[in-house]
DNA sequence: CGTCCAAGTGAGTGATTGGTCACAACCAGT
DNA sequence: ACTGGTTGTGACCAATCACTCACTTGGACG
């Protein structure tokens, strides 16, 4: 009658945890956070998640970590086979992929407000050198573009954060149109 | 011998709170930071941070608010009497001087990563919309040029949060100068 | 002087926090 | 069956938090 207790790896617990932490970090930031919530939305006490993490610091850092691995890996296949412009309008559809999960979007918005931790802007600053790099790379194209190209990525990472495509204004819808008439022109 | 005790009135108390605000909750955020570190920073009791303010998060919108009344004020500035890329030009360098207040930049920035929470995106809303309208009018631009206009600025916040100008590196220079290169385009 | 309101605080409250420690349960290898 | 390492937790702790209440003090006016 007592029901087994079907025991998983540190690994996959570790996976679970950072899933739980993507949430609850992206939506409250590491302050406003709950080690104990996350420990129970994850499905582990909260004692096992400090063996797991060691602090809570170092499990914002490793969920911030593996969202940019992930995005620098679906940046990478997006262009993969593409140069030129077409490299750029691959990573920018792949981006707006990517930001639709707003677990992410929030989790990379709260890490660029956050970068008053030296070592959380550590984490971001290589995160950025790394996606500059590869969009340079894949696309060979001038700094110009590169910049644009990251620009707009910025200003609309931000329109989502507020809303603005889910409940769009006149000035946000100018906005966005501005952004895609100036990138297909 | 004792020390006389010079009252001030509850509005210049509000106005040194506002200010001690800005700092804490630009390092910390609204959940970082604590109303005893601001009260104290504004030379008060907590207590009476609570009666002028009444909330925590009250105070966090009033802060955000009197920023944003400023910034567009300083754009309104810029804007006196120019039309054209001329205004945004004018805007885009009072924007570099608001932002070179590491507080002013890091709150913007808090904020736009705070829209989780509905009272605090309904301000970040309405800022832009103020914004942009004045950006449009000031102005006649096209869309275009004006969503250009407020991509480089996200991106150069973003940029000056992690340092990118006070510890360039070579991509982060590229960056930049290709902002540049396209705004004198 | 006395009155009255605004300015201002000391001392606390209950709740929550990040983090620890001792200990239990499971399972693979011998 | 024993053993050793990994998985996992209950119970706890000191600190901090936002917020409150009862209270005092200063100054303007009559």
């Amino acid at each position: 009658m007592a029901t087994t207790t079907p025991r998983k790896t540190a690994d996959e617990r570790r996976i679970a945890v950072l899933d739980a932490a993507t949430h609850e970090f992206a939506r409250k930031g590491i302050h406003g956070a709950s080690t104990e919530d996350i420990a129970r939305a994850a499905g582990i006490s909260q004692p096992y998640l400090f063996r797991l993490f060691g602090t809570k610091k170092e499990l914002y850092l490793a969920t911030a970590q593996r969202a940019v691995d992930d995005l620098y890996a679906v940046f990478a296949d997006a262009a993969r086979g593409k140069s030129g412009v077409d490299a750029l309008h691959a990573m920018g559809a792949a981006y707006e992929g990517v930001m639709a999960d707003r677990d992410r979007l929030m989790l990379m918005l709260k890490c660029w407000a956050s970068t008053d931790d030296p070592d959380i802007c550590e984490g971001v600053r290589s995160a950025w050198r790394d996606l500059v790099d590869l969009a340079e790379r894949a696309s060979g194209e001038t700094p110009e573009a590169v910049s644009a190209f990251f620009s707009r990525g910025a200003l609309l990472t931000i329109l989502m954060a507020m809303d603005a495509f889910t409940r769009p204004e006149p000035w946000s819808k100018r906005l966005v149109e501005g952004c895609q008439q100036e990138k297909t022109a």
